[in-house]
DNA sequence: ACCCTACTGAATAAATCTTTTCACAACGGC
DNA sequence: GCCGTTGTGAAAAGATTTATTCAGTAGGGT
């Protein structure tokens, strides 16, 4: 469908969010700026005169004037013109209040009811979050005086390897438990009281990961659990217990709301030391530039 | 605060339309002429310049500024902004919803910082979808005569590996490609022509991954890209590119967005072929409650 | 018929916006 | 490290817009 001309100019009557789509590998770094700032406040934020909108988004007008050029206008009056007969054609229509979404996303279309889904998923866990636990974990979290295991289930495995990537560069001392639970004794044999073990827990639980919390959690482990709003068996040992909504119109659960609770727990961690942090971020830096010239 | 010539301009925070209404008596032929069509085509109708906008309305200029001064505002420019403004509040009315999600967590805390932020990337990742290459990249991906490789970056490879164990559930034909490119060679040597790679590619970007996805575009593999709002370089050879908003108040990337658009897909891919997919979940289910008694 | 008042838009001057040019800065390749 | 390329914004020239003035016109009252 798409051809390489439409990569270039964009088809003529594509709406200027679409061609900024087209264009954005095109664009500089300055035009990105301005780029984001109007899909972020969209059209409004291109609504007004050359120089206030530039002024807004923070780049020259001279930028500006380019970018639009590039997206196929003769002119900044012209791209205006475009943006308003948008404008007149959205409100026109019958989807007044959606107008953003609604424009390219037919109410109908899955990725609505999902995303509708979704975000009442986010919403309830976000409700069902306790402060004052979530700080609590925060800190045995960031305390590298004690060593963090992670460990999924079948599904879950793919956060904790998330989990585990991103904790790498916050902090030392940590542990990814493979799901093969055969290997698991071994790691069991090196944990002292005093350590953590964050586990995912969704439906359908398994039991392999119960024995695995019960022995932890008899060793003086701290554990605290990721799991879905029916609570996975292990929360009746867990130190801390987080609940994620999870149900989304699908034969399966979403995992959405089990990541941004674990992205949120990376965050405040990371917040928790950041001189450290920090440091480690740039000294990561340095190695991957390293690692890349070696492999060239 | 409420002045004498508040009665004749209105109120100050009113919208204008409400001040055209309330003005509406006081107003001479002409400026009603004007003010009709400002209201039959609401706010669109004035956001152009006054020139423009008084030729639309069969009007002058003079009489256009002389009406805006009736309103209670300086001058033109003036009364565009006061409309730019209401366009911008009745936008960005849903991302306003979302501040209810605050429920009882404070507005300072991170979670709450965290989940805002979210909110906003989904709202700018869905309103960047086209659901034309959305349905199109669903169909490539449920046909089952194309085999599906996946591969992630450093950071994403948890997203390829969590795409991979969904998409085991609902189609044959899967090929996880492990992060090691040394062994990369190996699966291009069996890729045919019409086979999809799914690939996840998100700052920084990764050399590798563009190498890998030009070798297999040349062989006419059907390249589909997930990436960020700045776009990989693979998008110069994929056939479907979906860019995904990832901006947080952090030293990294949200990869939420992203989730939410595989999760998408995957429950899309699904819904493409629900009979088959069925009976492939209820023979999981056998299967792992067979695994189960295994293992006791 | 006459005047008076209020309204309207052409014309204009001032202000603002738009575009282009150009010099400098940042980056990547050699 | 150097050089060529590319990106960026200050500045100025050119175009447009905005506000005002003012002459002409229409309507209502006497």
């Amino acid at each position: 469908m798409s051809t390489s001309s439409d990569s270039k100019t964009g088809k003529p009557g594509a709406t200027v969010r679409e061609k900024i789509r087209a264009q954005y590998a095109a664009l500089t770094q300055s035009e990105r700026k301005f780029a984001n700032a109007l899909l972020a406040n969209y059209p409004a934020a291109g609504l007004a005169s050359i120089t206030i909108v530039a002024a807004s988004a923070d780049v020259s007008t001279p930028t500006v004037a380019r970018m639009v050029q590039k997206l196929g206008y003769k002119g900044y009056p012209q791209f205006h013109r475009a943006l308003l007969r948008e404008l007149e054609a959205t409100v026109s229509g019958p989807t007044q209040r959606r107008a953003n979404w609604a424009s390219e996303v037919p109410a109908t279309h899955l990725l609505n009811r999902f995303v509708t889904a979704i975000g009442q998923n986010i919403e309830q866990t976000l409700s069902n979050i306790d402060t004052t636990q979530f700080d609590e974990a925060v800190q045995v979290l960031a305390d590298t005086d004690r060593r963090l295991y992670l460990v999924g289930g079948r599904i879950t495995r793919a956060l904790a390897e998330y989990a585990f990537t991103h904790f790498q560069a916050v902090r030392q001392r940590i542990t990814h438990m493979t799901s093969s639970s055969a290997t698991w004794p071994h790691y069991l044999l090196d944990m002292e009281a005093g350590d953590v073990l964050l586990m995912f827990d969704v439906r359908r639980y398994e039991t392999n990961l119960q024995r695995l919390a019960e022995l932890a959690a008899e060793r003086g482990v701290h554990v605290i659990l990721i799991t879905d709003q029916w609570a996975s068996p292990v929360a009746t040992v867990a130190k801390h217990t987080f609940h994620c909504w999870v149900e989304i119109p699908s034969a399966w659960d979403s995992n959405i709301s089990t990541m941004m609770l674990l992205e949120t727990l990376i965050a405040a961690v990371q917040e928790e030391n950041w001189p450290e942090t920090r440091a480690r971020y740039e000294r990561l830096d340095e190695i991957f530039d390293a690692a890349r010239l070696f492999g060239k």
